[in-house]
DNA sequence: GCGAAATGTGGACACCGTCAACATGGAGCT
DNA sequence: AGCTCCATGTTGACGGTGTCCACATTTCGC
């Protein structure tokens, strides 16, 4: 079999295959990407890694733990879209200005990416119960909110629910859309009803209200 | 095969079964309460209502048609158990607190709902992509919605942005507390926390902020 | 160089969704 | 009545899946 080298050079396919584990990854992303979640699957996933169904479980325990694994890729991916959003945002010149930026360029990314790369939004959070290990999308918005707080937009005894508040919004708002649920917009509309929202949550949500006592 | 009646008394199990479409719906919902909507089977529902697995395709299409109609069923439970936290709810004197009251009610209960039966909350949004005909979950949160516009408590301009964020932030709630994201929380501060973050809504995101300043 | 551990293969089993062909009984027409 | 037609239910089959088992191969530690 070493003669056959399909593509140009040969590609180092060594000895056992060397990198399946992340082939399979890679390759079920892929699938995940074009079909959604449910679209993963171990036989297929070893099909075009070019290897026997069976070869996958020395890699994963079972089905689920390649589709966390998966899940995790598309976190990442989710992160960068943000990241992006975040890196585009104009530049404002108070800190509160800033900070409400910040914390609304995170809430576009996230909300951007799952109405774009929706079978990957889908991936990003199915059942899979397994802990980011590097920073994960929520660290942007922790980040974000550190922000608003330190501009002192939040009122420190409402911290927690006013993060929790900002991150469900955003979820829920991703999720709804993509359900269309919102009634048939068309994505332009759809963003620009995110954007409002978020606004809205951005001046009176977290910004003075009536007056809690704090400055 | 009249005559022979194994067990006790005959249940009447007439001619060709009768209800089937229905006790296949019953039966898969049951299942979905049990191990999530994943656990839905055409083959599974089939042999439970005591009936050839093929039968149920004289009532369903295919799995997915079955699928639609279970999360129907589950929206219907959540329906009412947003309704009972309505009836439950404190009576208020004015209409705004009234308005509010409503409104936080409504989302408790969506929100309770989603974290004491998860199963039947992961149903009823599973992807299917079937419209409520009978009044959906959702409209009880509408009229809650109407209640505070007529009372006054949203600008009639927000009224779109202001609906969008309410059902998002109560869904979003939802599901990333089943998802355990925020946190090692027992059900108690959950339920806490989840009051808390409607309770931010409701002062400062819908109640009089700031005259909005259009740009 | 050799044995052990890691990795990949082949076959099998029990499910699953779905199709096609056939059986059955009730509803409705004459 | 008798008759047909059609809705419903049954059997059997096909291809797909996850997963277990026993076996083959390769690489690594000594």
């Amino acid at each position: 079999m070493a003669a056959n080298s399909p593509e140009g050079d040969e590609v180092e396919r060594p000895y056992h295959h060397g990198q399946l584990r992340e082939a399979l990854i890679a390759v079920s992303l892929e699938r995940a990407e074009e079909g959604g979640p449910e679209a993963i699957s171990i036989r297929d996933a070893a099909r075009r890694a070019g290897v026997a169904a069976n070869a996958a479980y020395r890699h994963f325990e079972d089905l689920n733990h390649l589709r966390a694994e998966v899940a995790l890729r598309a976190r990442a991916r989710l992160r960068e879209a943000m990241q992006a959003e975040l890196e585009a945002r104009p530049r404002r010149r108070t800190e509160a200005a800033r900070a409400k930026e910040q914390l609304s360029a995170v809430g576009r990314g996230y909300i951007r990416f799952a109405l774009q790369s929706p079978n990957l939004f889908r991936s990003a959070w199915m059942d899979c119960s397994m802990p980011d290990t590097e920073p994960s999308a929520w660290s942007l918005l922790l980040e974000a909110l550190n922000g608003c707080a330190a501009a002192g937009l939040i009122p420190s005894n409402e911290r927690e629910a006013a993060s929790a508040a900002a991150w469900s919004l955003v979820h829920g708002f991703a999720e709804l859309a993509l359900r269309g649920l919102f009634g048939p917009h068309d994505e332009a509309s759809i963003d620009r009803l995110g954007s409002k929202v978020l606004a809205l949550f951005l001046t009176n949500g977290t910004a003075a209200g009536p007056s809690p006592r704090r400055r």
